[in-house]
DNA sequence: TATATTTGCTTAATCGTTTAAACAAAAGTA
DNA sequence: TACTTTTGTTTAAACGATTAAGCAAATATA
């Protein structure tokens, strides 16, 4: 039934007796070639339904106009906001992008890069799963000689760009506000340490006690994989001291859910026994009961700049990327779940 | 910094002093070409650090090895965990599938679809766009003449390849349920009546019904296009009937969530005063309290039977599809929002 | 009018791979 | 021994576009 029958420039040529060069040019809007010309190639291109082959032009021009985005899962909120954005972005230069997910396993993103580079992408936009350590796969990605724009989970050692928030700093505003609403005992489940993100968190955690003259007490200081399990069981051990927080602050919103779900089990007042806030503004914790108070990480501007970040490095064939980093500010978004006032 | 000294095969060639012809056999294992060759080809090969150059052999071949895979919304649990499965299904063998996102948009699908038929993808796997109606876009992709895999959302006049829940049934599995719990008076806000799963499911309503001699209360039956907020404004309107539902069954988890939020704010007793059952089985189903009674659509079944159907295409050159319905019986998960008993 | 420049096109090479066809050498068959 | 078949390779043409270089005709400049 179906016949395929794709019709190259070489037929439009045929059709008005000019070269496949002629044609490609007028397509190109070349200005060695009349008007006339263009005009005659642009009609008979529409007539014969004419469709450039990527396949050839990419490989003749050594330029795919396929950006290649690596995220650990699509199905947050944050990740599937951050792809919309960059999409936005890309588009309109012509350039398309290809999502893959590493499914936070290491050799999933492994395969993922080898992936897109077989596919000749032009750069690869990347936030690394948690399980990365070892950075020699990115390392191709260099080798390779195009762009690499990290965002949220970045390296300082693969010196690329990096588009985040102020990770530290956000944990000052969420112990700020805490403090003000009169909490003296501060929990933090906070992510893995050896990441950096997480580790930015754990820092303007203490930091930000230290400035409020709190002291810093090892037990309230946990360290998680942030998932909502891990958040109940973490959550039960600081409710197992002798001495109880009075707020806790958890680095991730399924982790914070799951201390939600525990501390109502178990009949303790949300905030007015413990005070509770979450990282992410994942949608679920405006549906929930309290409400969570959470960080927005403003996925719209992420998307946005590491999209404008490519399509700088695009043109340059001599490529030389540096460490720069794009650190915007986080949002506190205060609910129920934290507000004693 | 970076140098683009990519490895081609001439280079092999050139140091073993064979034809390139010979090079691609050996690495494609072509069996006149002796093993000694082989050997020496894929040493030198690793050595060099060869990466074959996609865009090339696909343009030789006429196969680009990547299959495009259009969703409505990558955010979604059951979206996400689609496309999951359908790339397990396709890497082994040697596939990369290309995401990309209608954001329930008829504009953007049509656009989706021409940036993958200019990526020259070998086939693509669809769900369809709330908005859409207009198929000759979807016509696009039978006159290139690859395959056409459509799941969840579909339509039978595109005379292709459907995976999908019986959403019929999924009906009278919930109205059976709803029956059981003592209810008498089973509201349903259901979809756009247009979209053929949605139709599917008020048909089934209906039928249920039927099958139970409960009267079909015209005024019981609303048509919403499930978001969170519209779920609150059509349950609102079913507060202000003089004869209240005892029972809402709603054809989406996010339109759920609005009627359970509504419901709460008015102190309306679930499951006792009014029964709630949702659709889809998203994860915030079992978060919120009370959790919501739900549908689970075998997204690792749907995802997995993608990938299969269309491997069992991708060598017929002569492409002859039709309406191949692949139909799965779904899931009640029942919860606290509709349990009385 | 003679020369230089611009215009509008063609020719042919090229990107990196695959593959049909050709062919020499080795092995098998009568 | 003479012919056929098999084995292992090469040659060269593709795939569909882009583009440097070339060239004739038209136009501009001196």
């Amino acid at each position: 039934m179906a016949k395929k029958n794709k019709t190259t420039i070489k037929d439009i040529a045929n059709v008005l007796n000019i070269s496949t060069a002629a044609v490609s040019k007028a397509l190109h809007n070349d200005s060695r070639i009349s008007e006339k010309t263009k005009k005659a190639v642009r009609q008979v291109a529409e007539n014969l339904n004419y469709q450039p082959n990527h396949l050839a032009s990419a490989l003749r021009s050594g330029k795919s106009k396929l950006i290649g985005v690596i995220v650990p899962k699509t199905n947050s909120n944050f990740f599937s906001s951050v792809i919309h954005n960059i999409e936005e972005g890309l588009n309109t230069e012509g350039y398309n992008i290809i999502i893959t997910q590493s499914n936070e396993s290491y050799k999933k993103e492994c395969a993922n890069i080898d992936a897109l580079l077989f596919t000749q992408v032009d750069g690869i936009i990347a936030s690394m799963a948690n399980e990365t350590v070892d950075l020699a796969h990115y390392e191709k990605i260099k080798a390779a000689g195009i762009p690499l724009i990290t965002f949220d989970r970045g390296e300082n050692d693969l010196n690329v760009d990096y588009i985040g928030i102020d990770d530290y700093n956000s944990s000052h505003i969420i112990v700020d506000h805490l403090v003000e609403q009169g909490c003296k005992r501060i929990a933090h489940i906070g992510g893995f340490k050896r990441t950096r993100i997480y580790n930015n968190r754990i820092r303007g955690y203490i930091d930000a006690l230290k400035k409020h003259n709190l002291p810093l007490d090892e037990e309230l200081l946990i360290e998680s994989n942030l998932s909502k399990e891990d958040g109940r069981l973490k959550m039960q051990d600081l409710l197992n001291l002798e001495d109880r927080p009075d707020a806790v602050y958890v680095a991730g919103d399924y982790a914070a859910l799951g201390v939600l779900e525990l501390l109502k089990e178990q009949n303790i007042s949300i905030p007015d026994d413990i005070a509770l806030v979450g990282f992410g503004n994942e949608p679920f914790t405006d549906m929930v009961s309290p409400k969570i108070t959470s960080v927005n990480q403003h996925s719209y501007e992420i998307g946005r700049i590491a999209a404008k970040t490519f399509l700088e490095y695009k043109d340059q064939d001599q490529l030389n990327q540096t460490l720069k980093k794009n650190i915007l500010e986080a949002e506190l978004i205060v609910r129920a779940s934290s507000k004693r006032k």
